[in-house]
DNA sequence: ATCTGCTTGTAACCGTGGTTACATCTTTTC
DNA sequence: GAAAAGATGTAACCACGGTTACAAGCAGAT
């Protein structure tokens, strides 16, 4: 578990625990519990309200009409929901929410958080920054998403898990999530997987994934 | 050809011209000409300027290790370019800028620039705006590119570029042009145009690309 | 008009990955 | 600890789209 506590949410960076409190004070208009496994937000839910995840665990996933899920990432506290889409032209929500954990929210109108940041030039900057991050972390996605072959997919993820010290890791998510995250098919994934174990390249123990042929992997990204 | 005035530009909104160019006086420290098809940066270069597209067209794609391009979008004049990597943690380009026409840019450090928006709410706000706007694309452009189909893409971009009065538009791009936004092969691309007008699903006639059955089209998302 | 270069149409071949189905493990729940 | 639910491994089938190659159409340059 990582540190939870508001001071390690990005957005309030530079701001002592007092001053973080009183704007939350004068901000958060309500709260809201929401059970392990439910939906936060829908996929093109308007956004009158800044949501600030204070426990708990969401998982933001995107849903094709084609019924294919993609996995975008997974949130923990402290963190905003999408923050940029308060401030953008176009205020839909662009993915799933839902939580993974029993989750708890504060709830922000949009109007009282922008009149918060218009008298604070830190709570701006930081607003600024994470916007940007996220900007940096889609152009990331888009990167993963244009590689097409599974294959290639993998050996980036592996390659980002790992480095030439450190050559073997955790796996964070299951198979079937993992394909999610990639946007393919779970049977694909597997057999990917197998053969590149069947081909010497990495080997997987429970959940341990161990790179042995780093140069291999490279050649496929 | 669009208004290509400093105060189109987004990041200038609500500032009269004489503040714009007061500003421009006190930040930019080099102007760049650039001929047509040049990188005016490559894939993960560092960033430390804020490059101002002030004359011209610039394309910008990314290129994947397989080889692939994938064009992500293009960009008139007065508009920056990547400004959220300005300010995020990681500021290496996420893509290729290459020139579609002679192009003339104002280069504005980094520095300077932040010193500026701290000292103007305006400039701030619009600074944010335009980065929200920009995670809102990326967004979308993650929704297409998780659309596996080739019909299914052209059926999103047919129907965007569409509406139940206006059932034709031309096509501002070639096919191969086509084909490098979708991420996929120009043939393929060409094969799938085929079928869909032999299916009379949409006519082409010269660049003019006409719905005949929307039903079906929307079937394909 | 002719040449050059770009754009488009089309065909044959084949590899990757989607699909479905089922068996075997593993983890959770009561 | 038994039952239920979820995760993983694997196999057969086949559709979609990548690949390559070539021909025809079109546009700008000389």
């Amino acid at each position: 578990m990582s540190d939870s506590s508001v001071t390690s949410c990005p957005l309030f960076f530079h701001l002592s625990e007092k001053d973080i409190n009183e704007i939350l004070e004068r901000c958060v208009v309500e709260t809201r519990t929401v059970d392990k496994g439910s939906h936060v937000v829908r996929q093109g839910d308007t956004i009158h309200s800044l949501f600030l995840l204070m426990e708990g665990l969401v998982r933001t996933e995107m849903v094709t009409k084609e019924g294919n899920i993609l996995e975008i990432e997974f949130i923990e506290p402290v963190r905003p929901l999408a923050p940029a889409f308060l401030v953008a032209s176009e205020n839909r929500y662009p993915v799933d929410v839902i939580t993974a954990e029993n989750s708890l929210f504060y709830i922000i109108p949009k109007s009282l958080w922008l009149k918060e940041m218009m008298g604070n030039e830190i709570l701006m900057t930081n607003f600024m920054k994470v916007n940007s991050n996220m900007t940096v972390f889609l152009s990331k996605k888009v990167q993963m998403m244009s590689i097409k072959s599974i294959k290639g997919k993998l050996s980036l993820y592996i390659l980002e898990n790992t480095t030439s010290e450190k050559d073997s890791f955790m796996l964070k998510r299951t198979q079937t999530q993992l394909a999610e995250y990639f946007g393919v098919q779970r049977p694909s994934l597997a057999r990917t997987l197998g053969e590149m174990i069947r081909e010497g390249i990495i080997s997987l123990y429970k959940k341990e994934l161990k790179v042995l042929d780093r140069k291999k992997l490279e050649e496929w990204i």
